[in-house]
DNA sequence: TTAATATGTAATATATTTTTGACATAATGT
DNA sequence: ACATTATGTCAAAAATATATTACATATTAA
């Protein structure tokens, strides 16, 4: 796949506006905590069902969640 | 992960819009034409990175192109 | 000091997405 | 009739996301 650009999250933001811990908010979307790890560090992309839960239960939108960073762009 | 919803898109409506053959929105992308047929019929969950290259080529938003249904809401 | 909670690492296993290649059909144009 | 383009199916392999378990460290509270 093309890389246009660079996936970024909010996640421990939001994590921290609600209170919740990693284990909460894995326990509350269903996931392991792993994957809420993996996800604050390593920056990967996870599906966009997983993404669309996060922004579900932090209700708001996926883009205010996760950021696609165009290369080359400022 | 809890299955909230169902994931559905409008990737063809998109497509349509812009005249371009699967093929070429998967060459445009850097996926293969499977990736796009599967997609568009058997509507599994694409990577987020996907779903943004797709918003980005459309030069739209994720969530107006794929929907997340909540199950048991009308 | 001990217990409990939160975050982190690492290794391995499982599940899902994505690729690849081969082939089928319908529609369009020459 | 033949070639080309678009869409589709199928199966297997490769790549990536997610789960699981075990352990480590730091912080806070009893």
């Amino acid at each position: 796949m093309n890389e246009l650009g660079e996936l970024t999250n909010q996640l421990s933001v939001f994590r921290a506006k609600e209170g919740y811990s990693q284990a909460e908010v894995a326990k509350r979307i269903g996931v392991s905590r792993q994957t809420i790890i993996s996800l604050e560090k390593n920056k990967y992309s996870p599906s966009l069902k997983l993404a669309f839960e996060l922004a579900y239960l932090f209700d708001t939108g996926i883009e205010d969640i996760f950021q696609y960073n165009l290369k080359g762009e400022d």
